[in-house]
DNA sequence: CGAATCTTTGAAAGACGTCAACATTGGTGG
DNA sequence: CCACCAATGTTGACGTCTTTCAAAGATTCG
């Protein structure tokens, strides 16, 4: 599934592909997207691209799993979003014309395809779906980022948590939840402290299991009436 | 300025509309915009639309606030955004193909003006400057969104409030800022009580002057120093 | 195996929210 | 135009959820 040389991978039978926003796409269509992009292998832990810097084209995850974050004053960092396998990022920089607001790096080893940027938009002008499934993309993004605000600014921690196993769970799906305690808690914006002790509490309430460093949920039913709206 | 009645208000001479999305229409995308749009009055605090209903058209303010904001659990308010004149609002929902996640309602007296979905659709189609425009503006509000969210959770109140005070001070333009202060409570994401007390130390350091319900903003240099990035 | 990193625990301090009472304001009808 | 009432704003006291700091325990990986 992975592989850690950086040689060429196909769109055309590229299962993730089938779960993007490529998904639909033409015969003719995945061919030019294949002579177009770039594949590359990326370590756990390896910066894609950082805020403040000018974005050149999209990245197509492949294999493994991205956090998208911002630093605050002091550095550190708020988890906005994590990307799975199918996921396309940096295209939000393609559209504003501003420099990247946010950065992005690999979680675990990754497989990511690179998109130029003039490649990226040809397509999009040319391909009225792949436009409107991008548009339906960003205000989809947009709404989940409202409540996300919304959580922040008023759900207690613990709330917040049971918000973002749920979270966590879609997007892990069948494998146990394996994040770092730290990029854990700067996803549900408290400190790695109060994490690890309400995680504590969760377990000895039953609605979790922690092996280590991996999670699983056992009880989702109880995690979405704490996690409320 | 401001017409009490519902008339019809033309786009041609809107000064509202050549700072919006449509500021570089054409004689005839003027004219067709005219004739597909309605206008209506709208008093202080009435509703514009409401999360969770379904999306029939966008609103473009030609005068007057808005608020746009979601309920949390307990049905408190957390405002998301306040448009000013020559903002267009509720188009995120035209793409999403979801029902409104978020509500709108004025905060003044508010001409706006209101487009059908179709019609607007039809509009983004045959119209790629204005499609781009929305992008544009879908992508920045996501930047904007995130850098939202990194603040509420690793800023103070105290910072916070001096952030959104110069985010205010550019929406209200000359105008003294005219909010509730339980409005700006809930743009802020704290108690009302708390607001109180910290406007009140801005004011006793010279910050901010306090016109009863209407603020001015005295020192802008020293709330960015207090705001931080 | 050992250094580096990540995780856990405890104790203490502080920021912020909540509750309750009171003051002010602004809009409405008489 | 004034008086009144509901809505909004203000203040104080108090409790608590969270953060912070410090130190000790695990884990991982070279």
């Amino acid at each position: 599934m992975l592989d850690k040389s950086h040689k060429h991978l196909s769109c055309s039978n590229c299962e993730s592909r089938k779960l993007s926003l490529f998904g639909d796409f033409c015969e003719k269509d995945i061919h030019e997207l294949d002579d177009d992009k770039s594949c590359a292998y990326y370590k756990k832990n390896q910066p894609i691209f950082i805020e403040g810097s000018n974005p050149r084209g999209v990245y197509c995850l492949n294999q493994g799993k991205v956090k998208v974050f911002t630093r605050g004053d002091e550095g550190k960092e708020q988890i906005i979003h994590i990307a799975k396998a199918g996921e396309i990022i940096g295209f939000r920089a393609m559209f504003s014309g501003e420099p990247y607001k946010v950065s992005a790096s690999t979680l675990e080893e990754c497989n990511i395809c690179f998109i130029g940027k003039e490649d990226f938009l040809t397509m999009i002008d040319s391909n009225p779906s792949l436009r409107n499934g991008i548009m339906r993309e960003l205000s989809k993004e947009l709404g989940d980022r409202a409540i996300f605000i919304t959580n922040l600014a008023q759900k207690t921690v613990r709330e917040r948590l049971a918000f973002a196993l749920l979270i966590l769970g879609e997007i892990y799906g069948n494998e146990p939840i394996n994040l770092t305690r730290e990029d854990m808690a700067n996803f549900i914006g408290t400190a790695t402290e109060t994490l690890i002790r309400l995680l504590k509490e969760f377990k000895e309430e039953g609605l979790i299991a922690i092996h280590t460093r991996k999670l699983d949920i056992i009880d989702k039913e109880s995690l979405i009436l704490i996690a409320g709206k």
